[in-house]
Parts: structure tokens; sequence; C-alpha cells
DNA sequence: ATAAAAGCCGCAATCGATTACATGTTTGCA
DNA sequence: TGCAAACATGTAATCGATTGCGGCTTTTAT
């Protein structure tokens, strides 16, 4: 077994409170108690236990992230701005992937909870957050309306659908796909979907709509890609993130064909290494800021009441 | 304050030893007793304690990441194949970034040790970790040669350096620039740099080497790069790391000069989405496994020894 | 019928540290 | 010299959960 205080106590020939002062640095201490107490911290090799010392109950400082992933970059970005932001503010924050199943997401709650978080932010759709609703821990999702009691930071999703839908059409284009990188029924792709739609159909366009497995491989993906423009029927592509986007493009320049492509999300990644991608750019460090701030207001103030949607205008970029 | 057992114990009816052992499902229990509990726990939302259940020794079935950022996708896909290993051996993952800092390096592992974590799989090189080595803390370490009591696992960063140089003289370049992502004297990044000198002497290269500040921006980082290169001298560069190859092609481009490039790492992102790019691959699954693997013995037992270094083949890849 | 076994559950000690409070000693200053 | 403030340290309660022990009740077996 591990060295505890008390073994250090006795041996530097003191009461563990002051040996606990010691390692704390606090109250009165002459310095031939801290000598000694010092000596046989070293002597015993002593590491403080840190559980009893959570048990305290102190404040943890610290916030849990749950996203889905991290294979795009939108998530790491996202994640990267929460951490900068919840460091100036003193807090720390731990990071769990759930690989969009619904039971590791809500396990990975439970963690985060038992390691007495003070609150959480996150990107999951899991129903158990509705039964979180009413709870009053703080939660703050990102992109995801849960419930009224749970804020949705977002981008416009209907506007960015419709400014991508009418870039397209301004550049001339009659028959659109539009892809979704997920077959899932998801909130904010939904919305994406609804905006390019409306324009799309008042603009008169053959229009088709199509889905990829969320959890298929990558070289899968670019097999059913190929599959459903194998017949070039489309002079315009209209993607939901911008990985689907570059996956699409890949294929086609492979078989020498070139349609517009549009893509959504606009991380700095992808802005940086793929600027000729037509996209939808997020604000993802003005969204996490907000993020960090209501959940710091609420868990200073948990009798805040959150809006049910904060919603950042969105811009289209191209080439 | 959070909910616990002996509220929920109150709510049902019954002592706090009862509401224990339907949690830990252990000993004999009514059936009426297991039901009045579990209702309890949902009405309070009650979520048990860690700090207080490992105080009484329990294991937390948890386990620490450190990376200093996930900006790089080797990092992400890094964690994203430790999580995945580790919930197949029913761990959980928390992840902790700490943006090279090392003090937030240390503060996140006292976090994360707080947090009764078993151990811990980190890329940091903070010095704090060389005052760990000797606690026999489960730690493994990912490409960083910090101690001979922490092991390393890492890939022949030599030998990819000089495969790297291979190609690169076998193209015929004369005038090489080796270009590193860090200034820091960072323990792979030294040793790929030795590969691809030990090469380029030998083969009567003109030389040059250079290194971009780590925590530039990108457009800083850009413009760093259109500098190094303005003159044109080179007709191949050689980078440590992917992301910084692809900025230097892209400034490049943008001055329609186009020197060889080689990058390293070869994350699954990179080789999906620039595949021209050529590169020297890490086995980062294979990689991440035998961290898992390692660390899970050293957990179950503590006098296990660990190798001070696990080398991992690489391969060139390029179009 | 009756003792032994099994089932159910509460009391209270325990894990290792922190800290309010109490007690005793010095020091400072009028 | 006297008395309050500052200093030093110890005692014991406390944090939240686990668990050995013991007592009471219900089965089971003979």
């Amino acid at each position: 077994m591990a060295i505890t205080i008390k073994e250090v106590a006795a041996r530097a020939g003191v009461s563990t409170a002051t040996v606990s002062r010691v390692i704390n640095n606090k109250g009165y201490l002459s310095r031939e108690a801290v000598d000694r107490v010092k000596q046989a911290m070293r002597d015993l090799n002593y590491v403080p236990n840190t559980a009893a010392r959570s048990l305290q109950g102190k404040d943890s400082m610290t916030i849990g992230v749950v996203l889905p992933s991290l294979d795009n970059p939108l998530y790491s970005e996202l994640f990267e701005a929460i951490e900068s932001k919840l460091s100036t503010a003193h807090y720390q924050t731990l990071l769990c992937t759930s690989s969009n199943l619904p039971d590791k997401e809500e396990e990975y709650f439970s963690l985060l909870r038992a390691n007495r978080v003070e609150g959480i932010i996150t990107s999951s759709h899991g129903d158990f957050l509705k039964r979180k609703a009413n709870e009053n821990y703080p939660i703050v999702c990102f992109d995801r309306n849960i419930s009224t009691k749970i804020p949705s930071v977002q981008s416009d999703n209907l506007s960015g659908g419709r400014k991508v839908a009418d870039w397209t059409v301004s550049r001339g284009a009659k028959r659109v796909l539009i892809l979704s990188g997920s077959t899932e029924d998801l909130y904010p792709i939904d919305d994406r979907i609804k905006g390019m739609m409306s324009v799309f159909n008042r603009a008169d366009i053959e229009l088709e709509t199509a889905a990829l497995e969320f959890d298929s491989s990558t070289s899968v993906k670019a097999l059913l890609i190929q599959k459903l423009i194998a017949s070039r029927d489309y002079d315009a592509v209209c993607c939901t993130d911008d990985l689907t986007a570059l996956m699409l493009k890949r294929v086609a320049d492979a078989m020498d064909y070139h349609p517009l492509v549009t893509g959504y999300d606009g991380s700095d990644f992808i802005r940086t290494f793929f600027p000729d991608l037509t996209t939808v750019c997020q604000p993802i460090p003005q969204m996490a800021e907000l993020m960090c701030n209501l959940l710091i207001e609420k868990i200073h103030n948990r009798s805040y009441q959150f809006e049910s949607e904060y919603n950042f205008p969105v811009k289209l970029v191209h080439e």
C-alpha cells in the first residue's frame, strides 16, 4: 500500500494536520516543522492521495466535452477553441468521443459527472439528453436542438443552405444532387437541406438527394459516391459537410467529371488547405466562446435561463 | 451540491448500505428494495462520487490521454484509435490537450490523476515527466524518449528520414531544404532530420535547414515559408511533418514554383485527401494498440518492466 | 417440529486527506 | 508589566462511498 499522511506525520513527529498544512502551504508553520515534514515526505517517497483530497468537496473547476468524433476538423477546431477559452477562465477541460454511439455518449456523460465536472458541452443527439433536460445541470449543445431547456448554439443552417443553393443556381446549374454525409435524420443537416431545397424548388431545378452511411469507412464511402455519380447526371453536387464534398471531388476528378461542388462547415483547416472549395463557413471560435460563456454563467447562477437557440450568421466562401 | 448516497437512501427509505449494494449489485437484495432505490436514483439524478469510491480502492476503469493539440490529424487519429481500442478493453478514455505548454501538461496530469485514471498515454515532453518516471505509475509515451522507465512507442524516425532522402535523391534533387515544423529541439523530429542528413551528406547534396515557430498562426507560417523559398534556390524541400509540407506546397504553387516536396506522418486523412503527397507513413492504429496493451499490462502488473523503446517500421508512400 | 442455511438490511468503521476549533506559546507595543 | 495579536500545532469532524459484522426473518432439510 502507498504511504499515507499518517506515516509521514509519525516519522516527522507531528500531527497529520501539520503535514497537510505543509502540503498546502496554508496556515502558520514553523521553519522547523516544515523541514522535518518535507524530509519525511522525501524519505518515504510520499504522494498525496488525490481521491481523498477531492473528497473535501472543492469545486473541480473542470468542464467536460462530449463529441461524436475528431475525424472532422470542425470538431477538433471546436474543441481547441473551447479548451483555450475555458483555460483563460481557469477551467480545465476533459474530452470524450462517442463514435456516435448513443450508449457511449451516455456512459461518458456519467463518467464526466462522476468526476464532478461542473458542466458539459456536447454535440450528442442521444435521447438520454432529453431525459437530462430537466435536471438543471449545466449543459450546452453545439448545433443540436434537444429541448428548450438545453440551449443549442448553432449557425443559421437554413440561411447557409440557401446561400449554397443561390450560388449554385447563379453558376448555371440545372440538375443538382444534394448529398448528405449521414443517413440519420439529424437536426442541423436537415435544416441545411431545407434551405437548399427552398431555393432550388423555386428556381425550377431538377433535384435529387442521397445520403451516405455515417460509419462507413472512407473507401466504402468512395465507392458509394462513385455509384451515385456514375451517370454523370448532375452539373452540381451540394454536400452537407466539407469532408463529403472533398471526397466527392476526388472521386469525380478521377472520373474526369467536374460538376460544381459545394461543402459546408468551413473549418480553418479546410479553408487553409482547400481554399478553392466553395463552402459555408461557420464562425467556430465565436460559437465556442459563446458556449463557454453560457455554461460558465449557468454554473455560477443555476437559475439562469438560457434561450433555446443562439444563431450565428454564416458566410459563403468561394474562390 | 450534488446528490449523495445519503439522500438516495433517505428517499428510498433504506440505509446507505443498501443503496451501495444496489449500485454494486452485491450481497442479498430484495426485489422491492432494488426497485425503490433505483427509482430514487432516477428521481434524484444520482451520480456516484468517484473520489469517494476510489478511496475504497475501487478501480476507475478510466485512462487519460494528454496530447499537445488536435490540429494535426495524426493526433486526432491516434486518439480515436486509442479510444476505440480501450473501449473494447472496457476502459473509458479522457483526453486533454496542452497546446504544448509544459505548465498545462502538468496541470492536466494532476487533473487526470485526481480523477483516478489508472494510467496515462501522452505525447508530452515536459520535464515534469522525468520527475514522474520513478513513481512507477503507468505511463506510456507516444514518440517521446523521456526516460528509460517510461516507454516510448514510436516509429523508426531515423529510417523514415533516410527513406525520404533516398527518394529525394533518386528524383535527382541537388539542392535541398529541410524544413522543420518546430523550432524546439524535439526528439522525433530530430531523428528524422538526422536520418535525412546521413543520406544527403553522403550523396553530396547542397543542404540547408530551417524551422518554423510552432505556435505561429497558419498565415504567419505561410509568410515565413514564402520568405524561405523566395529565392527558389531548392529543387526539393523535405518537411518533418505533413502539414508543413502541404503549407509549403500551397505557397510554392502560388509562386508557380514546383520543387519536390515530402512530408512526414502519413495520417489516414492526409493520405485520403492528399494522395499525391510523398510522405512517410507511420502505422498509427498499430502504435495505438501497442500503447494500450502496454498500459493495460502495467496496470494489471505493476512490476511489469517496459522496454524503453518500441520501434515500428515505416513506409514511404508516393504517387 | 426444529435446527441449519439462506436472505435481507442496518450500524458503524473505514479509506486519506482537509480544516474548524481549541489550546498553548511568542511577540509587540502601550 | 500586561494583554492583545500573531504564531504553532493538535484534536476531531468531515467529505461520500464501501463493507464486515450482527441481528432479524424466511426457507429448506431432516
